[in-house]
Formats: structure tokens, sequence, C-alpha cells
DNA sequence: ATGTCAATTGACAGTAACTATCATAATCAC
DNA sequence: GTGATTATGATAGTTACTGTCAATTGACAT
């Protein structure tokens, strides 16, 4: 590997290391790109030409999960039924952002308190979205815009999310995979309020495993 | 009603109008806000006034489908199970969409090819995904982070996305109620390939209704 | 009508995220 | 080493947005 590359990444994981610790003393907002330049000890020039934008910065964090979200996927996707080699790519990318506790929850601090950076990361999951869809695809020997690959995807991706939010905001006291673990059940028992269409003939009065919470 | 009102919402109005046009003549990106102000007939800083930021522009559009969607489902809710309140104010608020065909597709396309609007567009959602978790929680009696209550919101608002991302992509063939209806079929019927625990004892194989499309 | 007060407007100045360009300096290929 | 290539940094510009302040306009009592 030449030396140039070699330089380039070290530069990266300087401005992003540099860059968080900014952002995480005076906000997203306050902290300028020349600020963050001065801090890499680089040029504007230069960090425009690494990130283009300011908040690939921190989104550049993201990425790490969503590849290897893909590798476990892909890993297992042959050898195992669909649906377990999904929940296994889930559990196994959850945990991995759970292990790494303090720049997970950072990174997502800073990132909540940013509507510009926050706006970007929906963003970008929307367009992870879509590459699971074409995995799926692939893997089922289905069309991309099939509404079942459809549906799987994002109901795997708000699995994902839902139980992420959820670590965080129980100050970590909820390991993700057991959220993703309850709402895969939660589901397979339909012991939700599901939307369905308007009642055609009868009710049938469905019973949720749980008991719905009354007051 | 005060005359100052009126003017303020006609400029609002004006505004919207001029701005969509240039939008869908020039693309979001090239027209800058001096050029929307002048279109209006307005200094930039009642622009900015009326606008704090270009985006909140095009997003306007977007606030009139949501508040539908909160008075259907607050109109229906007490009278009807909240899952047919939940089916019915997707269904009404989707066809609201569809029946403004230029519009919605004009101000999709605009959203779609500009990066920032988009990003922002993803906000608002999960934003109303929050709103629709405090109305499910009012109505169920349970705490808008009930893990059940989160499911169901992200789940509805997923399904009203879905069908209207078909809708648009299918060229207006298919009418996002009939997507939607066959999404929470699916759902129910659990016709798809949902992420589930690894096995932890048999592999119940489970028959889809519809035979998964093969090659 | 007219004077008074508050809200709206627009002009101006400034900040910061980009974008484009180009000379200079560091690498690579030989 | 030398020449081609590529990264760097300085500079100038565009544009979204912010803040301020004087001028204007509408609301309202008399």
């Amino acid at each position: 590997m030449g030396l140039r590359e070699k330089k380039a990444q070290r530069n990266r994981e300087r401005i992003v290391r540099e860059a968080l610790a900014l952002f995480a003393r005076h906000g997203y907002e306050q902290t300028t790109m020349e600020s963050i330049a001065r801090a890499a000890e680089l040029s504007p020039s230069t960090l425009y030409r690494c990130f283009p934008s300011k908040d690939l910065i921190v989104l550049s964090r993201f990425k790490s999960y969503a590849e290897e979200f893909a590798r476990v996927f892909a890993a297992c996707s042959m050898k195992r039924p669909v649906d377990e080699a999904l929940a296994q790519a889930i559990f196994t990318t959850l945990e991995a952002e759970d292990a790494r506790e303090t720049e997970t929850l950072l990174v997502r601090s800073i990132i909540d308190k940013a509507p510009v950076a926050r706006a970007r990361l929906w963003d970008y999951i929307a367009e992870q979205q879509r590459q699971l869809c074409k995995l799926l695809a692939h893997r089922l020997h289905a069309k991309p815009d099939d509404l079942r690959i459809v549906l799987a995807a994002q109901t795997a991706m708000m699995i994902a999310g839902i139980a992420a939010d959820r670590w965080r905001s129980t100050g970590r006291k909820t390991p993700s995979r057991a959220t993703a673990a309850e709402l895969m059940r939660l589901i397979e028992q339909q012991a939700v309020v599901f939307p369905r269409p308007p009642a055609k003939s009868v009710k049938p009065a469905r019973r949720p495993a749980r008991p719905a919470p009354r007051k």
C-alpha cells in the first residue's frame, strides 16, 4: 500500500477524532470547519477534500456498522433461513454498537442536538434500507421492489432503530439485543396494535399475549 | 381576523407557489432565496421571517397531511378499536395525497433530487412518529415509550411511507390505499420474511400465504 | 380624521458552509 | 535523479442564514 494512502487514512482519523472532541465540547453548530482544520493541523482545503461536508464527519462512524451488517448477513444468509440470518445480522450489529459505549453515546448525543446532522442520518438510514432490499432480493431471487422484500427490509431497520434508541434512552440499561428480540416476539405473536383494514366481516377480537396496559 | 394576518397568510401562499415553480424549473439547489424573494415580490428579510429556512418552504406542504392524519385519528379513535382508527387515518391521508396528483408528484420529485430537503423530510417524519406515539399512548392509557406503542406507530408510518412511495414509483398506477391494505394483510398473515430470534428449538418452516417469488 | 403605539418590513452588515481555481509541494514511476 | 502525477494550501467567490435598526404600515382610541 502506498505511503500516500496511509497518510490520507491517518488524516481522516485525526479529523474525526478532533472534530468529535470539539463537537462534544462546544456543540456541533458552534464548531466551525475552520476550527476543526486548525485542531487537525491541516488547511480548510484539505479538510474539505477529506470530508466534503460537515455532517459526513459525524456520519462516518455509522458506516462501519452498515458494513458490518452487510458482512454478517452475507456470511450466513446462504447457510440459514433468511429470517434467521437477518436476525443474526441485527443482533451482531447492535451488540457491536452497544460495546463501543462511550463513542456511540457521544456521537448520538451530538447528532440528536444538531438538526442538520440528524436529518442527514435519517437519509443515510434510508439509503441503507435500499441496500438491504437489494441483499434480500438477491437472496430470495425476487425483485428489490417486491412488496414483501421492502416490508421485510424496513421492518428490520425499524427493529434495529427502536432497539438502539431504547438502549440510549434507558441509560444503556436495556441491551439492544434484548429489545430487538422482544420486538421480534411482539411482531410474531401479533401482540401489538397493528393497523388493519377496517373490519370487512367479523372482528376476531384479537387477544394480545400481554394484556394491553390499561390505566 | 385582522387584516394583518390575512396579508401574512397570502404572503406565505405566494411564496410557496412561486418557490415551487422556481424549484421545478431550475432545481432546488439552483434556486436562491433571493430569487424566491424577487418572484414573490418581497424582501429577503420578510421571506426569512415567513420561512426561517429554505427547506421549510417545501416541507410546509406536508404539514397539512400530518394535521389531517391526526384529525381523522382523533375523530374515530374513541368510537372504534384503535387498529381500525389507525388504518382509517392512514387510508384517508393517503387518498388525500393521491388526490392532489400534480402537486404531490411535483413536491416529491423536488425533494428526491435535493439531499438537504430530503433529509429534512425524514427528520420531520420522525417527529410525526413521536406525535403518533403520544396519540396512541393517550388512547391506550399507556406510556408513549411503551414498546408496543412505539412499534405500532412506526409500523403505521412505515406502511404509509411504502404505499406513498409505490404510488409514485409506479407512475400513480397503484393507488396508495391498495398498497397499504396489502401491506396490512401481509403483516397480519405473517406472509413476509420477518426477522426472528435465531432458532432456539424447532424451525416451524413458516409457510407464506403467497409462495415466495422464485426465479 | 388624527395621533399614538406596536408590529411588520426592508436595508445593511456579518458569519460560516461550501465551491472553484491555481500555484506550490510532496509522492510515485522510472 | 527526473519527470509526471497527485495532494496541499492560499485566495476569492457564492449563498444560506443571523442580527440590528430605521422606516413604514396597520390597529385603535379619541
